[in-house]
DNA sequence: TACATGTGTTATAAAATACTTACATATGAT
DNA sequence: ATCATATGTAAGTATTTTATAACACATGTA
């Protein structure tokens, strides 16, 4: 169960969320863990660009990766999911967003 | 509580709340109706940028809207919020992605 | 009439996100 | 040696999102 600790947390989370992409991901790392050039090739999309939503994944804690070596001897990384599962309601949101910053990122 | 007839509504919830003003506007709104121009001096944004997110929110059914008659004579357009709620986990992620698009907006 | 307060829209700029291309390195098999 | 497969990243481009500025119109009040 997610626990949101301040309103950056959750928003951190929804963002991440927010992208059919990376909701694919979350699909297949569902039915089990899976290394990148395989995900990849499964997601049809380019390497680099799932680096790019799993990274956002990793950022807002909903995968993690272990490196690993593959039979045929080749090192490999794979990324798992790990807890997703929260309630969202506008109390939650009343009461988070005291701690919500408005902020340019860079 | 909302429930998700298919992938492409999650994720159109999912986007209306992966932002700071949206958040902020719900959290003002969780606490009654409120006219735009109101929500604006609330919230320190422009109207017209108010208006963009109060669009965003209204697709996705998280809020809805009247046009009142003001004590003043004037028109006034009031917010209010929808039932905000619902739980998110990987088991829905992994039966709605079925029913998700990936696509260009425009 | 001029001012303050509403709604609503268009055009534009700025920032952030998503995506592509090209490259570097390493391992094992043919 | 060359091919296929793996990781990793830099750089450039395209698209989308967010934000601003400038209008239009209407109502009530000083």
């Amino acid at each position: 169960m997610i626990y949101f600790n301040n309103g950056d947390e959750l928003l951190l989370v929804l963002e991440a969320l927010s992208n059919p992409q990376r909701l694919k991901i979350i699909a297949v790392l569902s039915e089990g863990r899976q290394y990148v050039s395989h995900l990849a090739r499964e997601l049809g999309i380019s390497r680099p660009l799932l680096y790019l939503h799993l990274q956002k994944l990793e950022e807002a804690n909903l995968v993690s990766s272990d490196m690993e070596i593959l039979e045929t001897g080749q090192a490999a990384k794979y990324y798992q999911l790990n807890d997703i599962h929260f309630v969202l309601n506008e109390q939650l949101i009343h009461d988070l967003s005291k701690s919500l910053s408005i902020k340019r990122k860079k």
